[in-house]
DNA sequence: AATCTATAAATTGTATGCAATCTTTGATCT
DNA sequence: AGATCAAAGATTGCATACAATTTATAGATT
């Protein structure tokens, strides 16, 4: 069960770091709840030191509120965040749709449209996580590995929005159209579509999950 | 001098964080230069662990290479990432002046203004940092903390490329006069020329640099 | 009962210590 | 000389230990 036995010395961190986001990205641990050092360092078969670097990682990636000498908190959901990581992603998918499509193969749109058939098929628990993979097989091959971590980033946090939301929103059908929409653009290499799709993906996703955050 | 000892127990890492992302942007540490865990402790007047805390945070932010049971380096130089760098800052900073454009006073055009006075009255040296507060104080008004931390984290990274560049080329005066134009159009509140200009002045910029680098 | 206060418990921040890993050095061999 | 390799040294990764700080508890006071 321990994961941490499994792996080598001096990545402690980081594969705390990914396991602690997967935790928090899902839901499983949910906004505002405190992240005990000793109590993670239990849990993770390890010490308290790798957990503080993982914790500062997922500081930096805004996953995680540290208060000095308090400790840290999972982040807090917020219509503000959730505003800005909309605008942000629209910026910078647009960015990397658009340096991507010359160098997408037909290969490439297939393994994106394999992942849409997946979604279709899967649970809403998995829809966060397959949307994710379906928007950077597209954007792979735009050579940019920052742009692409900082888009991944941004769908972390995006993630945390979209769990509280899908069980009551009917989401997944309408973003589905919208994934099939963009593919077919892809496909005939409508750059101009394909952005356009994205971008109106990106953003109507935003109101809605904001209007549903407003009201709840 | 050791600036530690006047810190509150708890922020050491994130003070420790401030100075060496001052050191490596400013270039007094050098590409590649090892960063030892060590000595970087003794120097702060500290112990190793928030130095590696504060090691992991610049890592976050692509200032620091991170090489497991090797150690930090000065993250290296490359002209693929001053591409990226520039292609990010325009995508986000567009989008933080037509943000804020609409609250911007004149007050605060004015104390851009008073930055680009500096700029020019200023040493080559004082550059990068005085033209990120001009840039930043155009786009406060723009209410997105968020995306005000990712610019600033990619204008640091554009600084170190700046700064190898800043004492051959001659950037500073072509500099200025595009500063003074996208002040007027923020005079004027003509959002569409403020923008253009915004876009052109980093692109530009990122072209110059990127040949720089690559004829030497 | 509510508020304050002092103490104890819990938790964090940092220093130190030691084992694992990497790097250097110098001896040996070809 | 150059390559090879073992041992020493340097450096990192992590665990433990302890002090500083916060939080919880219980008693005293009004």
């Amino acid at each position: 069960m321990p994961a941490s036995t499994t792996h080598k010395r001096g990545d402690r961190a980081q594969h705390l770091a990914e396991a602690l986001r997967f935790s928090i990205v899902s839901g499983e641990l949910s906004p505002g709840v405190p992240l005990r050092q000793e109590e993670l360092a239990r849990r993770y078969e390890t010490s308290r030191i790798p957990v503080r670097e993982a914790l500062r990682l997922l500081q930096a990636q805004g996953l995680v509120h540290l208060e000095p000498n308090k400790g840290a908190v999972v982040a807090p959901l917020d219509a503000a965040e959730l505003r800005e990581n909309t605008e942000m992603r629209e910026a910078a998918e647009v960015l990397a749709l658009r340096t991507a499509l010359p160098h997408l193969s037909n290969a490439q749109i297939d393994e994106a449209a394999a992942i849409q058939d997946e979604i279709e098929a899967s649970d809403v628990s998995e829809y966060g996580r397959l949307n994710k993979s379906f928007h950077m097989t597209l954007y792979g091959p735009c050579d940019r590995p920052r742009l692409l971590e900082h888009i991944a980033g941004l769908h972390d946090i995006a993630e945390r929005y979209l769990g509280v939301a899908l069980s009551q929103l009917d989401y997944v059908s309408r973003s589905s159209s919208e994934h099939r929409g963009i593919l077919d653009a892809c496909y005939a290499r409508d750059a101009e579509a394909a952005i356009t799709l994205t971008s109106r993906h990106i953003l109507d996703a935003g109101r809605s999950l904001e209007q549903f955050l407003v009201r709840s």
